[in-house]
DNA sequence: ACGTGCTTGTGAAAGCACGCACAAAGTGGG
DNA sequence: CCCACTTTGTGCGTGCTTTCACAAGCACGT
């Protein structure tokens, strides 16, 4: 029987931890340009604003790669999650929307790190049609089928008003994308299987302003807050 | 030392509600711009891409505010959830980093709805400074505290590179500001009672990439699917 | 007045996520 | 070789979330 390999991982990495992997992807990051060769589960989770505990946890899904007395490796792990998280291969996403936000994400330098690869920006609007935006010319929206299947776009990132949003995103499951990325404040209908993550400003308002108020409410009275002590 | 009470949370709204209960709103309104007068579970919950029964108990923690039989009162709930979310008061926001993400921001006209206010752009670059953008004149970041006394700033939107990022949060803290939203890559490290989000266009995108990635590696076996976020 | 039909509000159960605390495992000094 | 020290990996208790399933409540037709 030949020995099992360096833990070939199981499926099943708890979507808490994948949401996480990410932030501490940047921070080995970080630790790498500044020279670090190793780094302990409380200073990394430190870097990463999270429990010492919650990061051995989530590192242990991958496997084991640290060492007892000593901490991780860092440049091993960078390895490790950007194996994990896909990023050593390429994907290619295209942007639909190219108003302020649009050319805002598409100029976002580093999209992280590599991994990502601007393959094309769409819009319908005739006057930014034929503008170029970050290097890209910018294509109309009729060619979003053409496009995705020319480029290989695997990433449909939709920056288009409320509106037009259902529209493209049904477009782009039909041209095979089954990841997208929303930025429009509404809620998408996809079939099975395709991803949709949304991002929405107001939202993110809302519940500041939400936690706010609770704040303020309860200001004299219940003194009770999470850590503000008053002595 | 007195030991601390076993219940630290005496209002308390699962913070998995509020999180939806914008998107809630959101649906509502646009049921009222139709003219609907009453809506049941059922399709609110479609509209806003939850299951029934989580939305019933999300709104149960408001109060009683349904009418068996018939559904909810469109108009009245979106009162309710306004008034919860503090969306009744006036929020005054300010936004430092004008560069495109800043400017998007900036113009991203009804800020979901009323309630939040632009007060004050900011930057540090001499060259944006002075130039008006969305009907406002861009400060210098130097009149960050001036501005947050006189314009009654309560919110902080960080959009600057990450660089910037904490000098600029910590300044805010300094100012009494206790609600920030940060858009740059980094975590930022604020004291206790101060609330801060962060919104990360590249971990969104990697957390895509890794369910796409996932997607591709047990295709025709692992036919499993953990179910995939749909709607 | 009363039954029928629909929809809310909520116990109860199952599933996740978090963080403590500690055994296991490795390092380095003597 | 053994011991002291450091840091990982994880079992376990706790609390939050989600979902099911159904009794209770209300409207309406007869």
């Amino acid at each position: 029987m030949i020995s099992r390999p360096p833990r070939p991982r199981e499926r099943g990495i708890p979507e808490a931890t994948v949401a996480r992997l990410p932030v501490y992807l940047r921070a080995l990051q970080a630790l790498q340009e500044r020279g670090t060769a190793t780094v302990s589960s409380e200073a990394l989770a430190g870097a990463a604003g999270v429990n010492s505990a919650k990061l051995r946890k989530d590192l242990s899904h991958l496997g084991s790669y640290g060492t007892r007395g000593v901490g991780y490796e860092v440049e091993y792990l960078v390895y490790q999650i950007s194996r994990e998280l896909g990023l050593t291969q390429d994907w290619s996403v295209a942007i639909v929307g190219i108003g302020n936000l649009g050319r805002a994400l598409a100029n976002y330098g580093g999209f992280g790190t590599r991994g990502f690869r601007i393959a094309a920006l769409l819009d319908a609007d005739p006057d930014v049609v034929g503008r170029t935006v970050a290097s890209l010319s910018v294509r109309h929206i009729d060619n979003l089928e053409e496009v995705v299947r020319d480029k290989g776009v695997s990433i449909g990132v939709i920056a288009t008003p409320a509106g037009s949003a259902q529209g493209v995103a049904s477009r782009f499951v039909e041209a095979g994308v089954t990841s997208v990325l929303n930025f429009a404040p509404v809620v998408l209908n996809v079939p099975d299987g395709v991803d949709v993550r949304k991002v929405d400003l107001s939202i993110e308002l809302q519940i500041l302003a939400f936690h706010a108020q609770r704040r303020a409410d309860g200001d004299g009275r219940d003194a009770e807050r999470a850590g503000l002590e008053v002595t």
